[in-house]
DNA sequence: AGTCTAAGTTGACACCGTAAACATCGGTGC
DNA sequence: GCACCGATGTTTACGGTGTCAACTTAGACT
């Protein structure tokens, strides 16, 4: 009894119809069999996570809401655990996202100013997000034993469609692209990307549990464009 | 099972003395009044944090280690979320003390190259304790509703004390003298101490949860002093 | 039809945080 | 010397949590 694999359509297919008045969510099934639970308690959590971060996340609560039984959860998670897991995956793909719309609004051209400002626009995406959804973002970094550590250095195959690699990747193409276009000196390109990773990391951290938490939004940003001056005049430094 | 710190010694002022040869600790109270039980609770929730980090600060276990009923930790904690505040004090006081220890060690000279210098061992301080002493450093930065999040711009009178007020200190003390040995450009320092703190911070959380935490020592090291680089790199462009 | 099995159920256990009521010790005032 | 009293620990109890085992139901397949 192990994780059921499949993350999206756990059910048997039958998914969309129904006129789902009733209590038991959507589907025809008899209310005794849900028809998409797992889908439901995640939905859960995540509303949980919403407003209370990783530790808000519990396993019975998010039945409750579903109503359904504490331990139906165990058909379709592992554990409370797993169902965080599950939740911390969805956060960083929203977090990815947000980087990826915030990118898009960033100018296409070829220049060293323009690929500095896509840099800057990424940070704004995940800070954005960051503010926006801070439970979510907590959850999305937060401890997990079943999260495999991997991206370190020597990249596993098979990461490539984890949304922390993705995430990841769209800041060391931003990176690359101000390197092709002259703004960074090649020598210092490497471990680029983490600094600019850890950077604004530890910004949302003092944004949200830490002494920059009373700031206004204004404030915030104010603070952050001044960290990316910094950041990128590291970057675009002879 | 060290420290012993007695930050404020709770007890009746006697504590000292006594062969201590039995179950209960020091102290020749008659095994039922424990005579430092506040102290002996932090540390044994310090042991707990050590390996296993927030949330293995559980009051019941803490208690159990000390040899003592659980409701006992009542008379000195308003709780279990006060008992991690204490244990995250403590865990803000070795970090400074790290801090403070490797900024020891850098040369005492006046000129931007020393300054520069310093402003590194300082990196080097923090991460060292994030790396010796992960659970506790977690513990340090963890989310609890009893810290009253100053620091905000606006410093509050009655901070100072404060040990991760002390710890920045000694951060915003490193960037001025760097201004004032002429290697920081004045314009650039406004701000300067978050992006150094935001940086270091990300980067003992990649190194401790995120995907860097399977690097060797060595390798860890490399990358922060690359970080380092491209963040004074930052700070000293004109 | 009949059967098999995935997906829910109830019940139970150990652990946690916490509150209320009780027990014990150390010191103080007579 | 001794009775009292307040600080400190203890017992008991309650609700909440994660998780296991055993039972039940409904939907699908032959």
């Amino acid at each position: 009894m192990a994780d059921m694999g499949a993350k999206t359509g756990a059910g048997t297919g039958a998914a969309a119809e129904g006129p789902g008045g009733g209590r038991r969510a959507r589907g025809p099934k008899t209310a005794y069999h849900h028809g998409d639970l797992r889908n439901a308690l995640i939905d859960a959590a995540t509303g949980l996570a919403r407003d209370g971060g990783p530790e808000a996340i519990v396993l019975r609560a998010a039945a409750r809401r579903v109503g359904v039984s504490p331990t139906a959860a165990y058909r379709h998670f592992a554990g409370q655990g797993d169902l965080l897991h599950a939740v911390k995956e969805l956060g960083q793909r929203r977090l990815t996202e947000s980087m990826e719309a915030a990118a898009a609004l960033a100018p296409p051209d070829s220049g060293p100013r323009a690929a500095e400002e896509r840099v800057r626009a990424i940070g704004r995406g995940y800070l954005a997000f960051a503010r926006k959804e801070p439970g979510l973002y907590r959850v999305a970094f937060c401890r997990d034993p079943l999260t495999v550590n991997s991206l370190d250095g020597a990249i596993e195959p098979g990461d490539e469609d984890t949304w922390g690699f993705r995430s990841f990747g769209i800041l060391v193409q931003a990176l690359d692209s101000l390197v092709e276009s002259g703004g960074m000196a090649p020598y210092r390109r490497t471990g680029a990307e983490l600094t600019a990773w850890a950077t604004v990391h530890g910004l949302a951290m003092l944004f949200l549990d830490g002494p920059l938490s009373q700031l206004t939004e204004d404030e915030t940003d104010a603070v952050a464009e001044r960290a990316f001056d910094l950041l990128i005049a590291g970057f675009t430094a002879p």
